[in-house]
DNA sequence: ATTAAGATTGGCT
DNA sequence: GCCAATCTTAATA
């Protein structure tokens, strides 16, 4: 099989968000195969999560998040991106991991044509999770896209190169101080807003680190 | 029918 | 650090 099988997904977002950093994220499309090592994450937790959007129940938008785990959940935003997220838990159970940046392995010259950026500039690729979307070639025509024999899937292999911290999430003014942020501590996250004082310190993922 | 906000980014001060 | 861009979605009337 290739990549993750279904019953990684089928947990909590909480426990599958840190388990995702490290492994391989894969697209392919007719225009080429674009690889990245994640490294940054949120999870969102539907119906006690204010932040996510299926906290209000199933819409048309959000509807694959409540369907099935091990799809893609994509949606549109700012009327100019698009962010992915992998639907975890069981049907009707809408959490969800929001893929926010990847170190870029391979496909770079796709990934740069993608963006209209320089190759050689790594971190303008995939680091922020509208600029990972566009790199991987990923919008809402992906919405749904299964994850086990789809086009975009996740590799099995984890390969960690710092350390695996929590903190608050990015960009959002509900449940803004949950440390659901999950991302390795180096050069390829976003750099944008660290946890401040007054919120929760970054913490170490145990289960991650060993 | 109308409206306000949005899981962001890039450019400018 | 601040702010405009740009348009879909979902809530409200």
């Amino acid at each position: 099989m290739k990549g993750l099988g279904r019953p990684f997904y089928a947990r909590d977002a909480l426990e599958v968000a840190p388990l995702l950093l490290g492994r391989t994220l894969v697209s392919e499309s007719e225009e080429g195969a674009v690889t990245g090592r994640i490294v940054e994450v949120e999870a969102y937790c539907g119906p006690v999560d204010p932040a996510s959007h299926a906290y209000r129940g199933p819409t048309k938008r959000n509807a694959v998040m409540f369907g099935p785990p091990g799809h893609l959940y994509v949606y549109f935003t700012y009327g100019m991106h698009y962010c992915a997220n992998v639907v975890c838990e069981s049907v009707g159970s809408p959490g969800a991991v929001l893929l926010r940046a990847v170190e870029p392995l391979s496909g770079l010259d796709l990934m740069g044509e993608r963006r209209e950026v320089d190759p050689a500039s790594l971190r303008l690729l995939a680091r922020g999770p509208a600029r990972l979307t566009q790199a991987f070639g990923i919008d809402r025509s992906l919405d749904g896209s299964d994850l086990v024999g789809g086009p975009v899937w996740i590799g099995g292999r984890q390969v960690l190169r710092g350390d695996v911290v929590a903190g608050p999430r990015i960009g959002i003014t509900k449940a803004a101080s949950e440390p659901w942020r999950f991302y390795e501590v180096g050069p390829w996250a976003s750099p944008r807003r660290l946890p401040v004082p007054g919120r929760p310190a970054a913490r170490i993922v145990d289960e991650v680190n060993h």
